[in-house]
RNA sequence: GGCCCAGUGGUUCAGUUGGUUAGAACGCCGCCCUGUCACGGCGGAGGUCGAGGGUUCGAGUCCCUUCUGGGUCGCCA
């Protein structure tokens, strides 16, 4: 046995035993004939006492001992004098007297300090040295706690844990798959899953009635501090339920996790409002309502106003609203100006504002356009009173939504009204069915596709798809949306006609959703579902900035791991057994080739040519080797002389390159049948 | 893809309007010390100021390009 006990869990009742404790050397103070050792586990602290005299030949392994250095040490417990306690630390009133001592593993000088703030990039690339720091080690002790109780809760509720595939089939819309070659099926693709959605229902159809799975789900997206490629959901589904049957069961389970976790009593009932009220009082479908300051509509008194800003929006069809601000005449110009410049980058063509004086004075540029009356109308719609100060836009209504709602964060960030350890959880419910995307030119589905609207809005399918309303529901943290749910559609028509509101050809529901339109004719429970970001949900929970601070090994902005330097080249061999043909077109931009001795001719490729004619797939090898060549001949690497060379010759093809993978995926997808793939890769092995 | 912020010994930072040989703390190496706890004392090594170019008599400092990391918009059913 290497130990009998953690470290940190050593205390007085061990008094006089003798034990064996193992850990890292976290400080050593040498003080000649005797040496005090900090020896540390994930349970704590412990001083360990090292006398020459006692420790005979082996006190030279303590001298010589490197911090973060494992050792082994037996020896007996004993109290420390009153004198010699440390209150800091757990353990302060023991010391374990070394009788022997053992060199487990020597450590190298550390990176960086584990007791002073370090550079991100720094921490994730000895990521494992990182999770020795507290506030690591902490954080994913936590993390495993709020799992747990979510577990333990539904456990306790009756749900049955099941595990979906990992290796799945593409879905259309929403985001971007990750998409994993098929070695037995050349030309097709697996797809790691957005979420368990498909199979989750399908359990309904199984019988299961009520399903969880802490899930892995991966999203090949652009990351934000809160946006992973790769998390994890507390995903579930029960059968014969309603909308409301849901929001009770959620209300019970996220007011056990934080009854267990933070000691905090959430309501009983959670604030609920509807995803028009938010973005019309809040400017956000995820409002933050630690605070109110609501935005408040004042379009019919700018529609008659003298004011022609305001009122050429409102007559081409635009809003007016406002925010008041409570003691908002406190802000400074240049706080003013912050406000402005918000307001534009969020598409504002400006920000008008009044500001009323303690003294009653009405401050604002405005004044000489608006009649007293309107101002009196202004302020009395908005509530002011002397000393607030009261902010406009005027633009269409998404515009007029999402600049006073960032505003909103804004002004309460100004105030410091979004304190971290004040928790406001709410539900925002009858979020619309469908979403109009300019760029496709068509509806989209707002939360997806298998969502059931509202009955009595049915009929809107057909005339008015920007009116339906779903029985989709999020749940809301603080301004950061922890998770959304939905009643599904349970009836194989009303399922076909919802697809068709989509677009989808008969043919395409067919290759898509065939087997689960399928399934839903053998006899399909009403049912509906929820999951929640556990890693978000741990990140608010902690006062973490960023979802990398509750995760072991996160990537960073561009989706890359420090530590493994995943994604990476692969083998040629491994290419060879997928019947991938790639070349590498990013040749200087890569961090694995800054040096351009790193370059590999025989490993020149990339980008799929799927989509590429064969005479242009040939001229772009010669121009790729070109550059190879060139990089190859240069005395020094440098990477701006090679970049050159490429963007010269590159530039020429480079908008019929697939860069990014986007057109190769829109090949794949346009490849219907299995044939048109085949099709496809033959072209590119060949 | 756009915009914004940062980069100075291993780490955290200082570095004035451009001006001698770029500093400090911690860490590291060597020596001393039997009750320290962020031990202490003495001595030492370690920097092409992320990289490249430009302006200048002179650049860590100003300009351009680029790399790396972060934030954000687009994107994220």
């Amino acid at each position: 046995m290497l130990r009998t006990h953690y470290c940190g869990n050593i205390r007085e009742s061990n008094m006089k035993s003798y034990v064996k404790v193992c850990g890292w050397v976290n400080t050593k103070r040498d003080m000649g004939g005797i040496i005090f050792l900090d020896l540390h586990d994930r349970e704590g602290t412990l001083q360990i006492v090292c006398d020459m005299e006692i420790l005979k030949d082996k006190f030279k392994i303590i001298e010589s001992v490197k911090n973060q250095s494992v050792i082994q040490v037996s020896g007996k417990v004993r109290l420390r004098d009153d004198q010699t306690i440390n209150p800091k630390i757990a353990t302060g009133t023991v010391e374990v007297y070394a009788q022997d001592c053992k060199l487990l593993s020597e450590a190298a000088p550390m990176p960086f300090s584990l007791e002073e703030d370090v550079r991100e990039d720094l921490r994730l690339k000895y990521r494992f040295l990182d999770i020795r720091r507290e506030s690591m080690l902490s954080n994913l002790k936590f993390r495993h706690k709020i799992q747990k109780l979510a577990q333990d809760y539904l456990d306790s509720d009756g749900f049955i844990n099941v595990e979906t595939p990992m290796l799945t089939k593409s879905t259309p819309e929403g985001a971007r798959d990750y998409l994993v070659p098929s070695r037995l099926h050349p030309g097709e693709f697996y797809a790691l899953p957005q979420s368990p959605q498909i199979f989750k229902q399908l359990l309904m159809v199984g019988g299961i009635d009520k399903y969880y799975q802490v899930a892995r789900c991966f999203r090949d997206e652009d990351l934000r501090a809160d946006r992973q490629p790769e998390f994890t959901q507390v995903d579930m589904e029960m059968s014969f339920v309603e909308q409301e049957d849901v929001l009770k069961h959620l209300e019970k389970l996220f007011k056990y996790i934080f009854k267990h976790s933070m000691n905090i009593e959430l309501d009983e009932r959670f604030t609920r409002i509807t995803w028009k009220t938010a973005m019309d009082r809040y400017g956000s479908d995820k409002p933050d309502l630690r605070f109110d300051l609501p935005i408040v509509d004042i379009t019919d008194i700018s529609k008659i106003c003298k004011f022609s800003v305001f009122r050429n929006v409102v007559d081409s069809g635009g809003v007016v609203r406002a925010i008041c601000v409570k003691g908002g005449d406190v802000f400074s110009r240049s706080q003013i100006d912050e406000l402005t410049k918000t307001a534009v980058t969020f598409g504002a063509k400006g920000m008008a504002w009044i500001s009323l004086r303690p003294d009653g004075e009405i401050y604002s540029i405005l004044t000489k356009y608006f009649s007293k009356e309107d101002i009196e109308a202004i302020i009395n719609r908005t509530e002011a009173k002397n000393g607030d100060f009261i902010l406009f836009c005027a633009d269409k209504l998404d515009i007029v939504r999402k600049v006073l709602g960032v505003l909103r964060l804004e002004i309460a960030d100004i105030f410091g009204l979004r304190r971290k350890d004040d928790y406001k959880i709410l539900f925002v419910t009858d979020f619309p069915q469908f979403e109009y995307s300019e760029e496709e030119g068509r509806f989209l589905a707002m939360h997806h596709p298998f969502t059931m609207p509202y009955p009595e809005d049915l009929d809107l399918l057909d005339t008015d798809k920007g009116a339906v309303r779903a029985q989709a529901y999020d749940v809301v943290l603080n301004g950061v949306e922890l998770g959304s749910g939905s009643v599904r559609i349970y009836d194989a028509k009303v399922q076909e006609k919802m697809f068709q509101a989509l677009g989808f050809s008969a043919e395409e529901i067919k290759e898509r959703f065939g087997f689960m339109v399928d399934s839903f004719k053998y006899g399909t429970p009403p049912h509906a579902g929820f999951a929640f970001g556990l890693d978000r949900l741990v990140m608010l929970l902690t006062g973490s900035n960023s979802l990398r601070e509750v995760i072991a090994f996160p990537k960073i902005k561009d989706g890359s791991c420090l530590m493994t330097s995943a994604p990476n080249v692969v083998d040629e061999e491994q290419l060879e057994v997928l019947k991938l043909d790639l070349f590498r077109a990013e040749i200087s931009t890569k961090k694995k080739h800054k040096n351009h001795s790193d370059i590999d001719v025989d490993k020149v490729v990339a980008l799929a040519m799927l989509s590429i004619k064969e005479e242009e797939k040939e001229k772009i090898k010669e121009d790729l080797l070109n550059i190879i060549e060139f990089a190859n001949q240069l005395e020094k690497a440098d990477i701006s002389q090679i970049r050159e060379k490429e963007l010269e010759v590159v530039n020429v093809f480079r908008k019929d390159v697939v860069t990014n993978g986007n057109r190769r995926d829109e090949m794949l997808s346009n490849a219907k049948t299995k044939e048109d793939g085949l099709i496809l890769v033959k072209k590119v092995v060949e």
